[in-house]
RNA sequence: GGAUCCAUAGCUCAGUUGGUAGAGCACUUCCCUUACAAGGAAGGGGUCGUCGGUUCGAGCCCGGCUGGAUCCACCA
């Protein structure tokens, strides 16, 4: 056997620089490219969550991407063909917003393209520059890409084994084409239709928002108490938060049984200050005991509102627009034009105080304004109140409307597998709760287009006629700068002619078809064939009524299936005091910061102690104890490999024949069996608690047992000496050399999936190819039929020995007189086979007794009294 | 108002089918030891939120309560 004399580890190995390196060769050597195997079941397939590349990744991302890397690395290991896509998600309202704050601009879709614009250098705060919508489509493209270099970059850094190859991202052509694609099948089905409907509005951002995109927050408001007059001049009080609506009171409502409003049933009565004459109505969902007992009803304030005008019928007086102010002509409902012209054109807020002053003054304001808290709708990125519109919108079917899709769907809930399972719940809660159909259109600009046009009448009025829809073949399209099929250029717009659809489909339009777009439907069959349905479909709770369940309506409609099998909820990452991080509390953590400072294995391992579907908070110390296992792994693996002219392939099974040599193996290879379970369970807390356990016992009681036998100082053995061969070192000591490496080898690739930087540095200090491709260990490499119990007994006597010295503030040098190890048999015995080892490490220079007994096992140690 | 999860050491969390309470961090003491000072060894520390039930036996099973997190509904 040729012998290396040169040390395989280098003599300081550090921590620092091995993201940079690794990533690098990772790259080069394309490590973790998706090779086409021949049939599905050898690919394990990932729905990665598209980050929105205008916000900034905070450690919550790192923790959660992190989870299913390690799953990704584990499956590759086993000898999957990973897919592991990743995406950007750069299309819609938050990229928007990020670039008319970074530009100081705003898309003015009236201007015209500018070929030669160029953004302004320093953006105005005071004025946004309106710009062309191309141009401002461009400026997107141009800040996303600057973006996504930056999460690339930092994904790298933390070591995703993603095969970059597979890169999309939400706004390209392709995006756009299965976005058009999928929408055209779910309106050729009538699974997506156009509604004239009340819907929520942001008058911010100017566009209607779907219900999965509102939260409640709270807001306060003040009941005011404002008179009604019936005919004979009698005032009649309701309570409202929103007087200024008043100018779209559409009707009084009182409960049927309310014995107070019987005689005003079927009666009319007058508003105070416009002159509208409204009918009183009946309705069983009015409340008595709430406010006066007696609503207005105004298109709209609220829900409640939208049922009344939908259920009894009432005319539609909107008078908001879709800016958030006031219309400016007059509506025609409106007797007392003079004084409506005051509020024309002004903002609701402003028109609430007119109102309330008007009311005051003509002595129809009862009492004074009671101050109230109350929850009102916010879009979630938004930060004005929601308004109530009526708008013609595009939605698609989720069962919020149909018992059996509802039904349907709810079973596909409970056909896919969830990790943790209680998470299932949410899902079913979201779907039984839903109280209408997925709102998808948005009056915005960067984003994918309805591919569609509308005949125009000879009026130049869209007509009933269904929309004009472009060939399959053609897509993607932009109707706003295409013709429609069978027309001509100059006939957009003109009467008789066609019009395009000026709206853009919702973000969550597109990413509802991650599936689609990362398997290449309709693109790569064979791809899709080989990835569709995926495998595992990650992300945080937060998500399970958005995208979770966007894309199980999706593929329900298009596949008639699950798009995945499994899906993974990560927990959230939370500040100290257990609060939500995010970027608008200035609580996040800015991810580089702490990979910068503890290395990317160390932020790994505290990602992966975070188990699946559980929160956790901040906490940097704990990153020091991963950096410490990172350490732990280069020394631990220096000390076995450069053991004096040891090598990794004098390593053999058959040379372990020493009982605790065995024993540690034995102990190793349920290990093994125990993280894999875990990992075929997506429990990776486990298996890396599992692994850690061990390999800290592994160091601190196994390593310092054998070490004197492994350097064959114990022996006398003359392996030190340059020149020794293999076959010339004592059995011992090849058994536990052999030992050592084995484990060691086991232990790395064990590991490798949580550090994958600091295991493939020591894999390739005898490797030439990645630990990364090489298989997961099996027990059967290191089989060994052994008791693992003298591992166990070795421990316990190894801390008795060095809790007596520790006791007795003695270093752990002190040579020990005797030992006397009294308990059961079994423990003798077990004792008895590492007999000589106990003795090196304990420095034990006299007799070592034994004596069995049926007594608590005990072990008395007696210090050499030159020791002090 | 409905639902889900949670309450175990100062902190963060494990605790399998019920059988004498566990780990890491922090703390205390000791050790500059030939892999490791961003180290090592040893140690102290808990009426398992609360009340009741089942059981020979409950951190674990059942019910009530309290406190917390989250989601949904309601909000004239």
């Amino acid at each position: 056997m040729t012998i290396s004399t040169a040390p395989i580890a280098p003599d300081k190995p550090v921590l620092e620089g091995l993201e940079d390196k690794w990533s690098q060769r990772w790259a080069a050597e394309e490590t973790y490219a998706f090779r086409r195997p021949a049939s599905r079941e050898q690919v394990f397939s990932i729905d990665t969550p598209p980050p929105t590349v205008s916000g900034s990744l905070h450690v919550g991302h790192v923790f959660s991407y992190t989870h299913t890397d390690v799953i990704a690395r584990y499956k590759r290991m086993r000898g999957y063909a990973v897919f592991y896509p990743m995406g950007w998600d750069d299309n819609g309202l938050p990229t928007e917003r990020r670039v008319q704050n970074f530009y100081g601009v705003r898309c003015d879709p009236t201007l015209p393209y500018d070929p030669d614009f160029v953004a302004p250098a320093k953006p105005d705060p005071k004025r946004q520059l309106p710009i062309a919508r191309m141009n401002f489509i461009e400026l997107c493209q141009q800040l996303t890409a600057v973006d996504e270099q930056t999460f690339e970059d930092l994904w790298r850094q933390l070591g995703l084994s993603v095969d970059w190859r597979q890169l999309y991202s939400t706004i390209s052509q392709e995006s756009i084409r299965i976005s058009q694609l999928a929408f055209l099948h779910n309106l050729s089905r009538d699974e997506a239709y156009l509604d004239y409907a009340p819907t929520m509005w942001d008058v911010t951002f100017q566009t209607a928002v779907a219900q999965a995109e509102i939260e409640d927050r709270d807001y306060p408001g003040f009941y005011h108490r404002v008179a009604f007059h019936r005919g004979d001049g009698q005032p009649v009080y309701i309570e409202t938060t929103r007087p200024e609506l008043l100018v779209s009171v559409c009707a009084l409502i009182a409960h049927p049984d309310d014995p107070r409003y019987q005689d005003l049933f079927g009666s009319t009565v007058t508003d105070p200050l416009f002159g509208i004459t409204v009918p009183v109505l009946a309705h069983r969902s009015a409340e008595m005991d709430k406010g006066a007992g007696i609503a207005m009803c105004c298109t709209f304030g609220d829900k409640t509102d939208v049922q009344w005008w939908r259920e009894l019928s009432l005319p539609t007086r909107t008078v908001i627009g879709r800016d958030g102010r006031f219309s400016k002509d007059t509506p025609d409902w409106i007797v007392n034009a003079e004084r409506y012209q005051q509020l024309a054109g002004k903002t609701v807020f402003t028109a609430r105080e007119l109102v309330v002053s008007l009311l005051r003054d003509s002595g129809n304001l009862d009492g004074d304004p009671k101050p109230t808290m109350r929850q009102v709708a916010f879009y979630e990125k938004g930060d004005k109140p929601l308004e109530i519109v009526a708008s013609n919108q595009w939605y698609i079917r989720n069962g919020g409307k149909d018992e059996t899709l509802r039904r349907q769907l709810l079973d596909r809930g409970q056909e896919l597998a969830w990790v943790p399972a209680h998470m299932e719940h949410r899902y079913e809660d979201w779907v039984r709760g839903l109280n209408g159909d997925w709102l998808i259109s948005r009056q915005r600009f960067f984003g994918v287009p309805f591919p569609l046009w509308y005949h125009l009448d000879q009026e130049g009025q869209i007509s009933d006629q269904a929309p004009i829809t472009p060939d399959e073949d053609s897509l993607p399209v932009d109707p706003m700068t295409q013709v429609a099929p069978g027309f001509s250029a100059d006939q957009r717009d003109q009467p008789g002619g066609f019009t395009a659809d000026k709206d853009v489909m919702d973000t969550w339009a597109t990413s509802s078809l991650t599936p689609q777009l990362a398997c290449g439907w309709t693109r790569d069959p064979q791809l899709w064939s080989l990835t569709f349905p995926m495998d595992m479909a990650p992300q945080a709770h937060d998500i399970i009524r958005t995208w979770v369940f966007s894309r199980m309506v999706r593929a329900n409609f298009e596949e008639h299936c699950l798009p995945w099998q499994t899906a993974t909820v990560s927990g959230f990452v939370r500040d100290p005091d257990r609060k939500k991080m995010s970027k608008s509390k200035g609580n996040a953590i800015v991810p580089t910061d702490i990979l910068n400072r503890y290395g990317s294995d160390a932020v790994r391992w505290r990602a992966a102690m975070a188990r699946p579907g559980t929160d956790s908070p901040f906490d940097e110390t704990q990153m020091k104890v991963g950096r410490r296992l990172a350490m732990k792994l280069l020394n631990a693996s220096k000390l076995v490999l450069n053991l004096p002219n040891n090598h990794p392939s004098h390593w053999q099974l058959s040379d372990v024949t020493v009982a605790v040599d065995q024993s540690m193996l034995a102990t190793l290879n349920g290990v093994i069996d125990l993280a894999t379970a875990a990992f075929e369970s997506y429990q990776y807390t486990d298996a890396l608690e599992a692994t850690e356990r061990f390999f800290w016992s592994f160091c601190d009681d196994y390593i310092e047992l054998v070490k004197e036998r492994a350097y064959g100082h114990q022996l006398g053995d003359d392996t030190i000496n340059p020149g020794a061969t293999d076959a010339s070192l004592r059995p011992e000591v090849r058994s536990a050399r052999s030992a050592l490496g084995l484990a060691l080898t086991s232990l790395l690739r064990l590991f490798a999936p949580f550090c994958p930087f600091v295991t493939e540095e020591v894999w390739r200090w005898w490797h030439t190819d990645s630990i990364h491709l090489s298989a997961w260990p099996s027990p059967d490499e290191t089989n060994m039929e052994a008791d693992e119990s003298i591992l166990e007994a070795v421990s316990w006597a190894l801390t008795a020995i060095r809790g007596s010295k520790s006791q007795l503030k003695l270093s752990m040098k002190a040579p020990v007189e005797s030992i006397a190890v009294t308990g059961p048999s079994e423990l003798i015995a077990a004792l008895r086979q590492a007999e000589a080892d106990l003795r090196a490490v304990g420095q034990i220079i006299g007799p070592v007794i034994w004596v069995e007994g049926s007594q608590p096992a005990k072990l008395q140690v007696h210090l050499a009294t030159s020791a002090n």
